[in-house]
RNA sequence: UGGGCUAUAGCCAAGCGGUAAGGCAACGGACUUUGACUCCGUGAUCGCUGGUUCGAAUCCAGCUAGCCCAG
């Protein structure tokens, strides 16, 4: 009997030739497109661009997903995961918000939806394995299973898996993990699939690019206050502390003599955003953080593990040096002062190739001192 | 109502007679499965009215506005 395994097309290339990959290889596939996020009954109308579109988006990417599974004589199932996505992803998503914090919700979506509600309907599918077309590798040894970088290092997705354990990761395969963008789009139109040359989607999972501003305005009241500098001066007006994010320039709208303005901080009490100028002011620069809940892929260690570690999507790895103080918290220190540590990103860990794990910033230090992120 | 200074795009600011630098902001785009960062692109006839000159943002006069000193 043949191994079967449950893939997710979203209508996108990349779960395209996921999907055809797998076929190849002999496995028995199915298919699921997921729907995750209902803008009327979401009630998400400012700022969104198809608000009034006769198709949303996601019925053209379900038209989409449906040809290629055609195309490929695989069954196409459909599921709605929109009341999971909004208690599991979104909810954590506003209330980090509302916590000052910057959130990363593909990365809870990831955990909660694509590899748990999506696993557990793929079970009743009776499947072996579930798959992904994501931009990461799996090796799954006798007893356990590692995560892997990418090897297309400019798409590399493992940053938004750290949260996944060893359970999910022994249920899941990432068929195009081994090859390049440019790889999968060659396949894509050898095949002539009709998500061959769709432009690659970007933008919060499931719904998609937007104006940040007007979107988050559907859920959280806009709070004006301050915009400080470290001295204290007022130097402007900010429209909700929720709307900037460490490290930001564009948005403040302070012009004027100088340098560009940057966010270097906020203050939840006062609801005052701090701002300085020039890219390198030093506020924005932090030697130490704390990272909570700490997923662990693989074996834990004792004591201090010197590693690489990534703190924003698509950003350079930094050396770290990293000790556990609890449980599911780490205690990271930068081997070079690090820009823009944000709390409320992940931080995830590296050892070459292999995925460590990762957890959420928490707070962030220059020199002991807690920085007023 | 004595004297002095200034007046260039939303903001800061070059220019000193030969036909408007640059920076910041904003906007657009690229990059990107978070939000950012980054990169590329886009703008003014020079407070107003006259005058001098082949030619003025640049010189002169008047007006207006703001600032400073003195009253």
């Amino acid at each position: 009997m043949a191994t079967k395994v449950v893939i997710g097309l979203s209508g996108g290339v990349d779960s395209s030739v996921a999907a055809y990959l797998l076929k190849e290889q002999g496995y028995e596939v199915e298919a699921v497109f997921m729907r995750n996020w209902d803008s009327a009954l979401n009630n998400d109308r400012l700022g969104n661009p198809s608000a009034d579109d006769p198709i949303c988006p996601q019925e053209l990417d379900y038209q989409d997903a449906k040809q290629v599974a055609d195309q490929l004589g695989i069954t196409l199932h459909r599921v709605d995961f929109v009341q999971e996505y909004w208690d599991r992803v979104f909810t954590y998503f506003l209330d980090e918000y509302r916590k000052g914090r910057t959130p990363n919700p593909d990365i809870m979506c990831n955990k909660e939806i694509k590899f748990k509600a999506f696993l557990d309907y793929a079970m009743t599918l009776d499947c072996d394995y579930i798959a992904m077309g994501h931009y990461a590798r799996v090796r799954h040894d006798k007893d356990q299973s590692y995560l892997l970088r990418g090897v297309d290092r400019n798409k590399d997705q493992t940053y938004f898996l750290c949260q996944l354990n060893q359970a999910q990761l022994r249920k899941t395969l990432f068929p195009i993990g081994h090859l390049t963008k440019q790889e999968v789009r060659a396949i894509a139109r050898d095949l002539h699939l009709i998500t061959a040359t769709k432009k690659d989607s970007t933008g919060i999972c499931f719904i998609g690019e937007r104006n940040f501003t007007e979107f988050l305005q559907n859920y959280l009241p806009a709070q004006p206050g301050p915009m400080k500098t470290l001295e204290g001066e007022v130097v402007g007006q900010h429209q909700g502390l929720m709307y900037y994010t460490i490290g930001q320039r564009r948005g403040l709208g302070i012009g004027g003599r100088g340098p560009a303005w940057f966010v270097i901080g906020k203050d939840i009490e006062t609801n005052t955003l701090l701002v300085g100028q020039g890219f390198d002011h030093p506020y924005v620069y932090s030697d130490r953080c704390l990272v909570t809940d700490v997923n662990w892929i693989n074996e834990r260690f004792d004591g201090e593990l010197k590693c690489t570690a990534k703190f924003r999507y698509r950003q350079e790895d930094y050396g770290v040096k990293i000790r556990w103080i609890d449980e599911t918290t780490l205690d990271v220190r930068f081997d070079q002062p690090i820009r823009a540590i944000t709390p409320g990103q992940a931080a995830v860990f590296y050892d070459g190739e292999i995925c460590l794990g990762g957890g959420f910033i928490d707070s962030a230090y220059w020199q002991g001192e807690k920085r007023r992120y």
